[in-house]
DNA sequence: AAAGAAAACGCAAACGGTTGCGCAACTTCA
DNA sequence: TGAAGTTGCGCAACCGTTTGCGTTTTCTTT
């Protein structure tokens, strides 16, 4: 079995010490033309590939970042991830993902292999329920940064990227409210996420921004099942004088309340009419759409966390600077072309 | 600056030798009780983290498995990922990830970044004009396992879990058949991908088993991209006598004719009605979903994949061993409840 | 009590590549 | 011609962990 070429292998052939080598595959100035040009005209011959995992080893560097995230199903992560590996292989980065299915201890299991293997980085969107954050520390000792993005943290001194809801969420209301609409109800997620309590506070404010009553049936909590989603709609419908209006924690639970509405015999869009978020792709082709998306960017909220990140490789001394926190703004998309 | 704990550091503080840690650590035999205890009690106390770059030097083993594929944003494959993330996380594996983005160069690169990383063993679902396979001689140099799946090379000797289309194909065809339909069109996908001339087949031999005419202006190849799509749906609509029923290469592919179909004033599952690959979930979802989509089990073949990898991987001699192909049948899912 | 076996641990090399420093050979300039 | 500078390359240590083998100590057995 003919073993794999290595740096000792070419220095061998070429009778010149591994060092030469080393310095001649990285064009190093103090290798003569000559040697270099010969030194790679063998190592193509050879066919010679690096062994990362010795270079990493010597230089304390992976080259990879890890990313961790609730599930890859939801098309919002898919599109993230989609903007974080672009931008990672775009500067020779490899990422090693895992999805934490919201479940806090798959979580640490996933970022303690992560910290064994010493990304040179971190990029997390937390799961629902994550309270403890003592693998702060960890990564701290590690040296490993860390932005957050999109389930962001509810801490002090972190970097993040995330979106701003609030222009988003105005605008759908603004819209709604203009649209002659009194009773909008918000079916919101749970209360442990901070975008839950974030989706409540600015459609309070616009609420009252726009002189309406705050009425608390108006609101209700899903745990985004399925279920919960078709029980909290029903619970909607049957107030005794139901909403004509309807914001939805995101585009999955907006699906399944139009369903239960459609099921209990209303007109979307007519009787009642929905805004949701994320803005899946998939409303293009839908009959029965939400009448507003609130747009969340992922792939960009991806593509800047992980900018964030390289900007704090790149740094001489990271551990000293600020933290970075990006806010990118949503935008309410209307599907009623006018 | 605090150093990080070293076996070394652990092995000075209770004065003994690396060795012993090192076996310690592991729970080695030949350990004392006793001195296995108080390594283990002082590892937790300095919370030593295994240095994993210089174990994957030492063991030419990364825990790694490379996975490449077209697009993340495709749900397909974002459940296939699921799997394979899944299976590995429970055999404490890494995932590293690239999408070539139908992108032959990008794919060679990243490809490239997986050798030179040493991952343990790769899954690859290949771009849709990939023709050079000299990668493969790479791989087997590097002892670098290599399982396909879903996008197929048409090679001999490989190992692949894909999905075998004529079960699901069938069901449609005869099931659009019993419903009298006797003009049934093909919007194929690009004649480079292997499951293109695999649906034409299968198409062919259905329609020739139902005794039906074969007619090739009912078959029609789209580039995938929406305009594309579009355009193909015209053009069937457009001929002398249009298709009473559709099968779409895929479920975007379906979404798009379905709307050309609706923009001509068609009344779907009516005047005309679709069968389309992949069922993705958000079809329950719609109004006017195709009467029948074709479930390709990606979770599971993902999963399956992975499976066929870790045999490979446990073997003592892979190199001998005869390719694994694993087909998985496909299922024709019914959207018309009787 | 002596010899053999077993238990517990240490030594040192090895994995592949990088890099600071030193040293020779050659060039340049006074 | 000799000193100083430049160019091109080699030496050797080092990164953290694993592991074959040797050594020491303790336990058995007759």
């Amino acid at each position: 079995m003919n073993k794999l070429p290595t740096i000792k292998e070419i220095a061998k052939r070429l009778d010149v010490s591994a060092s030469t080598v080393s310095r001649a595959l990285h064009n190093h100035p103090s290798i003569g033309w000559v040697t270099t040009m010969r030194v790679h005209k063998i190592a193509l011959e050879l066919n010679y590939i690096p062994n990362q995992t010795a270079i990493s080893f010597k230089q304390k560097k992976t080259f990879t970042i890890g990313l961790v995230l609730p599930r890859l199903s939801e098309a919002f992560f898919a599109a993230a991830l989609s903007g974080i590996e672009d931008y990672a292989s775009a500067r020779n980065y490899n990422v090693l993902i895992g999805q934490s299915l919201d479940n806090t201890e798959r979580e640490q299991r996933i970022i303690e292999g992560m910290k064994t293997h010493r990304v040179d980085g971190m990029i997390v969107s937390v799961s629902q329920d994550t309270d403890n954050f003592e693998f702060l520390a960890d990564l701290k000792r590690l040296h490993i940064p860390i932005v957050f993005f999109d389930r962001i943290p509810n801490l002090p001194l972190i970097n993040y990227a995330a979106c701003n809801l609030e222009p988003g969420i105005m605008q759908a209301m603004v819209y709604l409210i203009n649209a002659g609409h009194s009773r909008i109800a918000l079916i919101n997620g749970p209360s442990t996420l901070l975008s839950s309590t974030q989706r409540l506070e600015i459609y309070t404010n616009a609420l009252r921004q726009g002189s309406l009553e705050i009425v608390p049936e108006l609101v209700v909590c899903s745990d985004l099942s399925p279920q919960s989603n078709h029980s909290c709609m029903k619970i909607l419908l049957d107030l005794p004088s139901p909403p004509t209006a309807v914001i939805a924690f995101n585009d999955y639970v907006a699906l399944d309340a139009i369903e239960t509405a459609k099921a209990m015999g209303l007109f979307i869009n007519k009787d009642i009419c929905f805004v949701s978020f994320a803005n899946m792709p998939i409303w293009n082709y839908m009959d029965y759409p939400p009448v507003a998306s609130i747009e969340q960017f992922p792939y960009k909220q991806g593509e800047k966390a992980t900018e964030i990140l390289f900007n704090i490789l790149d740094m001489e001394f990271p551990e000293s600077a600020p933290p970075v926190q990006y806010l990118l703004d949503s935008k309410m998309i209307s599907r009623i072309n006018n």
